[in-house]
DNA sequence: ATTATCTATAGATCTATAGATAATGC
DNA sequence: ATTATCTATAGATCTATAGATAATGC
């Protein structure tokens, strides 16, 4: 009986409120607040706190689906950014540069990432299987001298961890520098020569302000 | 007027109660469940929720003096194992080591730690300062090549996490040889030369079995 | 006599839902 | 007519304390 039909206005108003709420759970997110209420939480969204549980079982999904979809949205950014790059080891490095100047250029983000610590390197989605692919690519192609990739992803999100928490901590640190830094001892790690990482986190970065304008 | 009294039975008792809290509140860290009601707190230390009042204002506060009183227990081991190194690079190097170690010798404190996450980098007390301490005496030794010393503590921070998470996710993994090869890659990124940094890692450690039996 | 602990519970807070209202579809 | 949202609230849960009991000191 293929009823196909174009989402009409309630399928709009739905997914407003649904935005609503999972807006409002990243900015506690992003404040470290996700102990509060429900009904704080619904305050927020400025919706009913029936509305609350057409959506979500609890608070605990509530928060898992805001995470991911915020992580998720940079990943797919990363991804259209270096999708043209053709060394592995230059497309890792851009996307690991991008993510340091993240912290700054979006600190609510950022705080959501820094909030998720290392389960990060756990998850489906966002930004770990998309690093764990770029290693593994350069592995492959000779790039990277990596034995163990696990142990390579897993301080990779470390870096990113920790620039992130140090750019937080210190707020008239260069983000740019720091986050460059950062990705040359990386490289390093992952074998390339110090001159080569050094040329390699040196290159220009796609303008983020362009692509903001797009998808933000 | 200068009542100084050994401490009697009361006292004894006192810190009895006390330590019962502090130890259930470790064993809740331990598996991440700091959501829980008071009442399941002194449940779990046998005493009655009353007395949880004479001793923490808040849920809250008895979980930092956990945690705090658990960290600072490892490093001042850790203090006491290489209080005899000359080194300054050796002395880092083996508590890194014996860090890495600790994850699967007393995994619940390791949970302790890895629940901390990079929160760790801004205590008084426990691990950081004593890496700060470890890694400034390096460079001032001329051991260490480091240009930005809150970096280089973030990232030994990040270092040890990454490893923990890892050992914890794959419980096959060898943490002595895991433990090594990060160290020995920070060693590196801290300006030693591959053979020095790999000797290094390869020194004897204190045998921790003995410790155990003298201060656990 | 003093101090810590215990038991029992008042009052605050939170979750989840029932039933009413509003928006859209047909 | 249908579906989403809203308001109001019952019932569950949690915190923090009052008052009773038990342990120790003198």
């Amino acid at each position: 009986m293929g009823e196909r039909t174009a989402p009409g206005r309630v399928d709009r108003r739905r997914a407003r409120t649904r935005t609503a709420l999972v807006d409002a759970a990243q900015r506690l997110l992003a404040e470290g607040r996700t102990d509060v209420p429900i009904l704080e939480i619904t305050e927020l969204a400025d919706i009913g706190v029936g509305s609350f549980y057409n959506h979500f079982d609890s608070k605990e999904e509530l928060f898992r689906v805001a995470v991911e979809e915020a992580l998720e949205w940079w990943g797919s950014l990363m991804d259209r950014l270096t999708a043209d790059i053709d060394d592995p080891a230059v497309a890792f490095a851009q996307s690991f540069r991008m993510t340091g100047r993240l912290h700054r250029r979006h600190p609510e983000l950022s705080r959501v990432l820094l909030g998720q610590g290392l389960e990060l390197t756990r998850s489906e989605s966002g930004l770990a299987p998309r690093a764990f692919q770029d290693i593994r690519t350069a592995v492959d192609a000779g790039r990277f001298e990596v034995e163990d990739l696990d142990l390579a992803l897993v301080m990779t999100a470390a870096a990113v961890l920790a620039l992130g928490s140090l750019l937080h901590a210190q707020p008239d640190r260069d983000d740019a520098q720091s986050a460059d830094l950062v990705a040359r001892s990386l490289l390093r790690q992952f074998g390339l020569p110090a001159d080569e990482a050094a040329r390699i986190c040196s290159l220009d970065l796609p303008d983020l302000d362009l692509v903001d304008t797009l998808v933000g």
